[in-house]
DNA sequence: CTGAAAGCGCTAACAA
DNA sequence: TTGTTAGCGCTTTCAG
């Protein structure tokens, strides 16, 4: 059992040809249900593994789908990455998994080498870096379906997947006004990004619409590494009217933050009002707990997952480039609730 | 540029044979270095891109990495994950994630699927199921380097990449008897996966060690699910003789706990010390700041991915199935802490 | 250093 | 329903 056998060896066995074989490993329709079970229970007997790398090359499909994801160490990626894992295990398809690490240029290799690798399809969330798009042309040349989800971009007839960043934006700053506060803080992630960017415009719309001011020193610009929150902190004390609401586009930097605010003994939210986004796990957890955006990875790897198997498998008919927007939804806590 | 270009049309073109062609494009060096210069400077302007079907057909490897892990999305296993992508793609390997979701069931189809996907490797964590181990013999006998980590067994000549449980669980445990704790509930994983057994090894010789006595009741056999702390918490209340101190052998469990146990008016560490396991980032942020087990995800990944990518290129000599046992280390928050 | 040619193992169009 | 026969595109001996 070391050698390993091929389809020629069943057949030569079962007296048959080895495209009989093919087919009866393959369920093709046009064979003859006594041979179908005669080869597949010898093969199985004999202990036949397929070879992918020959029928690969035949077919020129490998049932496997790339992605590339900034990091796949966050919370909410490693959420989205499971919902796609699992939809695509559903349907035998391997998924092969790349980070960027935010940089342009790895996410330029990581493309080419999914490329090179014959992914039948690539699931994309953008590096911060990112601004031009020229590794992805290859794949619409060559008709490979492409997907963006969360960090997406405009990208002719591709399918993006994520929530409408302006509108969740919009709540979260509402709710932040609602409750009484009149200078708000947005800490924002890359501008370039135009997760970050919907949301920022999100945060200017309540903002007009409920006719507060918006000056340079209401949005201050970061990567979201809660390890820069002494930054952030800066910002915040150095601002000569104080803020009362901080809108932050991610929970991690809300949470860093609101421990460095209490240690210089502000109060939360009495003295500023605080809200998040993603609904990360550490928001139930964070005293005051924090309010913010629920985001659900999960739900939205499962449904990018579907969405791109449903392409490979002609489900949908290409052009309509269905994009998705999940429901996000205004989670509030203590974070952010005034005290009358 | 639609059409594919092969090796075959730029010998052609170039009026050399294919072989020639495929040398000068693997460095290979029975070549002239002007015929590669010219070979490769015109395959990049022709937009040629390798098959890597056709070339792992012929060479029957893949340069891909293959990694079941019981599921992607918890803090470990995604740093540990993102630390083994970062190193296989340094070192020009695919990564095939799949999640068994805790399923035997499941592990045995994706090591098939990824045997039969022929990576080059396969790299496991085991899930809690998992009793049976025949799904990797396969890989032993067609000499596939095999790697276990932070989730193992015993697999002869298999390196395996984890700390020392049982000493993690002795140290966190003393550490608690060193505050004065007498009576010490365990909460374990399924004790059948041995990363826990040794965790409750390591619990028992403390206790041994300090002369404190074992009953049934110290321990309490979870999955660990944060979900089901109702259960852990009806244990401690139903226990005759109040415990003064938990060991949780991971800390999102350990987490749930004290909050509902704050929520009960138990105050900690006054009344009941804690300790957790894995130093997850919620241990910062719980209040009080929870004590635990360092144990790096990100560098175990790391060390896991150079050991098998070692292996593979054979700077390892294979029958010295090394095996890795990280540093822990104690960290000593509040919730652990003795008010003297 | 280069070329010819034989695979690698499977699939699929065409014939029978 | 089954068999024959070309590929799929690259690698690699073996000659030259």
């Amino acid at each position: 059992m070391d050698k390993k056998i091929t389809i020629y060896d069943l057949a030569e066995a079962l007296n048959v040809s080895p495209a009989t074989v093919s087919r009866a490993l393959n369920n093709h329709p046009s064979i003859s249900f006594n041979t179908k079970k005669r080869i597949v229970s010898y093969a199985q007997s004999s202990g036949y593994r397929i070879n992918k790398f020959a029928a690969n090359l035949s077919k020129q499909k490998s049932n496997t789908i790339g992605v590339i994801v900034p990091k796949l160490n966050s919370p909410f990626m490693s959420d989205a990455l499971s919902g796609i894992e699992k939809v695509a295990n559903e349907h035998n398809y391997n998924l092969i998994i790349s980070q960027s690490l935010e940089s342009e240029q790895k996410e330029k290799l990581n493309a080419k080498t999914l490329y090179d690798s014959g992914v039948d399809a690539l699931m994309v969330s953008l590096a911060y870096e990112t601004t031009n798009y020229e590794h992805f042309e290859i794949f619409r040349e060559q008709k490979i379906p492409l997907l963006f989800f969360d960090r997406v971009d405009y990208f002719p007839n591709c399918p993006t997947i994520l929530i409408d960043n302006r509108q969740a934006g919009f709540d979260a700053t509402e709710h932040l006004i609602q409750q009484g506060c009149k200078n708000i803080l947005h800490v924002s992630g890359y501008l370039k990004r135009n997760a970050y960017n919907n949301r920022f415009n999100g945060f200017k719309d309540a903002l007009y619409k409920h006719k507060l001011k918006f000056t340079p020193y209401n949005l201050y610009e970061t990567d979201l590494d809660p390890k820069k929150v002494e930054f952030v902190m800066e910002h915040i004390k150095n601002s000569k009217e104080k803020f009362d609401g901080i809108f932050f586009a991610n929970d991690a930097m809300a949470v860093a933050c609101i421990q460095a605010l209490l240690k210089e003994g502000v109060q939360i939210p009495k003295d500023i009002k605080i809200i998040g986004f993603n609904n990360n796990p550490v928001s139930e957890i964070i005293q005051p707990n924090l309010s913010t955006i629920n985001y659900p990875g999960y739900e939205l790897g499962v449904l990018a997952g579907q969405s791109i198997i449903s392409h490979l498998k002609g489900n949908i008919n290409i052009q309509s480039a269905e994009s998705i927007l999940l429901k996000h939804e205004l989670i509030v806590r203590t974070s952010s609730i005034s005290n009358k």
